[in-house]
DNA sequence: TGACGCTGAGACACTATTCGTCTTATCGTC
DNA sequence: GACGATAAGACGAATAGTGTCTCAGCGTCA
């Protein structure tokens, strides 16, 4: 990625953050990145969309970066499902930027969590957290579990229960302990293959 | 004040907030104030003009009804004059939507601070502050002090000096026991009085 | 030197958005 | 039922934004 691109991703992300995504434009993020709109539009073909779906891809980047780099401790297989859903919960929630974008765009911003983005959610969260499970599961495994934490980590974020409150070391590990955990070590055939 | 017009003007705050003066258009304040675009053109004609010059009037008068409560207690003048700038200069620093537009639209906010609305906010001020003043200084003394004083608090907002902070209690008693009340208190005609 | 690639500036046609005004239908109130 | 206030939305004009294009300037490398 040549320090141009990432320039103008840094500034789409800037841009964002101060106005929110309906309000951005292509001048916009041109002029924040100190960029001609040729170049702009010579690094990323297609415009608005790429952009953007380029700048949601690094952000997850970065999120997916960032928690890993929390994971490197963790021995077993609890400890990192704990710290890997705690972690996620808590930067979810603590992202101001994400906090305003779901109050000025909901249906954009959920969109993103879910139906839209969720695939590449958990696709990312794959590449990045299956690697360390795979110290304590097989792939198939693995796989399976990564999609699964990713989704509940979501869905409690996005409605949190009365239940579990995954932000929460001790009821994440609670839960983990009681639902997940066993599913998954003891007993493989029980979680719900269809092939 | 109708409350329709309140809502609206509440409505425009929010939008002003959320994305930046220059990204907010009246569609965007009618939905947030859940009102038609006809009837918020019939409340403020003229548009996105006059609508934001309202906002800018009730922002104002907000920022001095809360001053003017903070001056209560202030029996001498010194007392008087020291609270008013140092809660004024602290309210102006700690205002994140002021700090947001000082860095994103930087030219219409000190357009606003300055060669556009210092008049009206030294009107305000006069309007405030100035009956408070006029228990120690006569009416003319108290409206000369009261726009000097407007003039340098928001000069020391903008740009603040190595010499004095106007938001810290003791340097602008020390300020103003030097440089103001000798010139006002003691002897009147050494106040630049043209006529 | 001259070919090469990259960039900024900006013209261009097109589309979408926004503005301000207007009409119409629908309320609730008297 | 008349009345005033309102929401909804149609409308033309003006403005802003998009995506593509050309062109000139700039360094780099041969």
């Amino acid at each position: 990625m040549s320090p141009t691109e990432r320039r103008i991703l840094d500034a789409t992300r800037v841009c964002c953050e101060r106005w929110g995504i309906a309000k951005v434009t292509v001048d916009d993020v041109a002029a924040e990145a100190g960029v001609s709109r040729a170049t702009l539009y010579r690094m990323f073909p297609g415009g608005k969309d790429v952009l953007f779906d380029a700048m949601r891809v690094r952000e997850l980047e970065d999120f997916f970066t960032q928690l890993g780099e929390h994971l490197d401790g963790a021995t077993d297989l609890e400890e990192l499902l704990v710290r890997t859903v705690v972690h996620a919960t808590q930067e979810l929630r603590s992202d101001s930027h994400l906090a305003a974008m779901l109050a000025s765009e909901p249906g954009d911003t959920l969109s993103e969590l879910t139906v839209q983005g969720l695939p590449r959610i958990v696709r990312m969260a794959t590449l990045f957290i299956v690697p360390k499970v795979e110290a304590h599961l097989d792939r198939d495994a693995a796989s399976r579990l990564v999609d699964l934490m990713a989704r509940l980590v979501i869905s409690y974020f996005l409605a949190p229960s009365p239940y579990i409150d995954l932000g929460d070391d001790e009821s994440a590990r609670r839960f983990i302990g009681a639902h997940i955990l066993p599913t998954f070590q003891s007993d493989p055939s029980t979680t719900g293959a269809r092939s």
